[in-house]
DNA sequence: AAAGATTGAATAATCAATCTTT
DNA sequence: AAAGATTGATTATTCAATCTTT
């Protein structure tokens, strides 16, 4: 009987090359992010996205579904994680006024610290990764990886970029 | 009593957003290939990638070592990923002749079939992917993401390249 | 009935410790 | 004693199901 043997040149398009540099470059990066961040500060990458997209949010506090947009987390995930960040007091759940369903994930006076105490380390080894650049070539970089996000992303996208979702906020007069 | 308060602006660093934008691209691809080789080919991104790894080698084996240098997993990870395997008859394991430490993971036919059968719609989605940019684009992040892991995770381009681990099999006459 | 959020069960990853061979 | 590989214990993640509110 015929075997489905694998075309031999199809395993060495370059395209599995790049995918894979891809993945290896992703894994070396989150390698390096966690141990400076467990080190350094005593949290994890995963917490330090959390963190940080709630202090870069006006209020400091977002709904859990949009923040789980924000992050590379399920809702489930999310959930988990919040209930670990409140249980150091990180961060604190409100419910939402408006709509009873809801729920507000608030970073506390602490997560706000921890934030601040762990931000000076992790762009100090994100500079001493990206000085392997030049200025021009970490701007073609961030290009390329921004349209490959929105592409493989759209919602991330979106919630990066509240116009795309609420564009009656910014209309024209 | 002083409160570490975050310099706003170094929470804005382009640095960061370039951090986050690699993070979320590589979480969406990753998304779209769990999706597509598990519905497609029933194996997941991680078995893809050990499978492929053994296919692309001379022999189709390599030692435990070896192959977990190549792939993200780390030794006791990878352990588990070939006992899963094997327990499906996708790899098996053979004993090292000249060093009885040693345990090769060996592809079965069944475990080629499964590469073959998989690889078509794996590259039809990284095509999918990576036609958002010209030609010439896909090269300039290739040479960028090579530059990025040999430098996070020098170990892999030794892995990738045996003239940096084994220098004397390509010694000049 | 659909959306927001959570929970139960299952899966896969890691570190640290262990065992064998060099 | 160090290297190759595995195992035990722990942790974090996901999907599917559930509960409440809209």
């Amino acid at each position: 009987m015929a075997r489905a043997l694998p075309d031999p040149d199809l395993l060495q398009h370059p395209f599995f090359t790049t995918g894979g540099l891809f993945v290896e470059a992703h894994a070396g990066l989150q390698a390096g992010m966690e141990k400076q961040l467990t080190t350094e500060a005593g949290i994890s990458p995963q917490w330090f996205d959390v963190l940080m997209r709630l202090a870069r949010t006006p209020g400091h506090r977002l709904r859990m579904t949009d923040l789980a947009a924000q992050t590379i987390l399920s809702a489930s995930g999310l959930t988990r994680a919040v209930d670990r960040l409140e249980g150091v007091g990180l961060v604190r759940r409100e419910a939402c006024p408006s709509d009873r369903r809801g729920s507000y994930a608030v970073l506390t006076d602490a997560g706000l610290e921890a934030v601040a105490a762990a931000a000076p380390a992790h762009l100090a080894l994100m500079t001493q990764v990206l000085e392997i650049f030049t200025p021009a070539e970490v701007e073609t970089l961030t290009a390329l990886l921004h349209r490959l996000r929105d592409h493989v992303n759209p919602e991330a996208a979106c919630a990066s970029d509240p116009r795309l979702t609420h564009p009656e906020a910014e209309a024209p007069a």
